[in-house]
DNA sequence: TATAATTAAATTGAACTCAATTTAATTTGG
DNA sequence: CCAAATTAAATTGAGTTCAATTTAATTATA
């Protein structure tokens, strides 16, 4: 009788592979809506930040979305740009350069309520699954983020 | 009493961009692993199907991978300098790019396989949540596709 | 069978992502 | 106080990622 072996490296055995896949998946579904606002899905994310926190320094920003200021400079440059928001050094710290939201950026957030709803990824999952996803996800998260700090 | 209204605009509140951030993160983990043979993680999924399938057409890996020939035709590329692959035209339909392993790619392979266990990806999360993250991400990519594909 | 429509890849261009390096400002230790 | 270390952003370069367009081959149809 032939033995079955565990394969690790065929794709249908990672994890890693359906979560790159799906959140690429996902972010396309945005696109469109996204378009509307002539927003990209990272200068949306970055926006968010913006009409919760008002003020930012790239830093901040970095670490509430994950992102380094390689990838952050020219998308906060692209929203200066736009007019949503205005960038500045810090005058206790010249080092720091803070991301401020304008007005116009203000207004967009009105436009951009509409876009979750339009995007409904609530309909691809049920809400306990949704539920669920959100709560393995942060658990990932928060445990990539642990063992490499305890690097 | 000031009623708590729910924000779909607030960051916290979103499911696409803790699969973003975790998507990225998780890459992050193969990185130095995949350093080491010389592979990118898309290279490195391209891989992944070579392995299992030895010859392939552009399309056929598009479709395994969610990816177009915008991103694969480079990524082939690369791998064919390498020489882990080779490329050449169908005979029966010369529109068809047909990829296919080399025994320098089926070398790579055994050397692959310390990579799974390296990133360790499966200490994240405990064995049951994995299951379950993967029956979500692959319920998640299901219905993006038939929602897209019933447009 | 010509022509039109379709299909598969490749190309192009804009934007993101990240590691590594550079620049400038601040903090720390001698 | 001053040199060394640290910190925050910006820059650079390689490699995706994707929409849109182009090219070439095949299939369908009038």
């Amino acid at each position: 009788m032939e033995e079955k072996i565990f394969d690790s490296l065929k794709l249908e055995n990672q994890i890693c592979f359906p979560l790159y896949a799906a959140s690429r998946e996902v972010v396309k579904l945005y696109r469109p809506h996204l378009d509307a606002l002539n927003l990209t899905y990272t200068q949306y994310i970055a926006m968010m930040v913006m009409w919760e926190e008002k003020q930012c320094s790239v830093k901040e920003l970095g670490k509430r979305l994950y992102l380094d200021s390689g990838t952050l400079t020219p998308v906060l440059k692209s929203l200066e740009q736009k007019g949503y928001v205005r960038r500045f050094r810090m005058e206790d710290d010249e080092r720091v350069m803070l991301t401020e939201i304008t007005d116009k950026g203000e207004e967009l957030r009105e436009k951009a309520k509409e876009v979750p709803p339009k995007v409904g990824c609530r309909f691809l999952l049920s809400i306990e699954d949704s539920i669920e996803l959100y709560r393995l996800l942060y658990t990932l998260l928060g445990n990539i983020n642990g063992k490499n700090a305890s690097d």
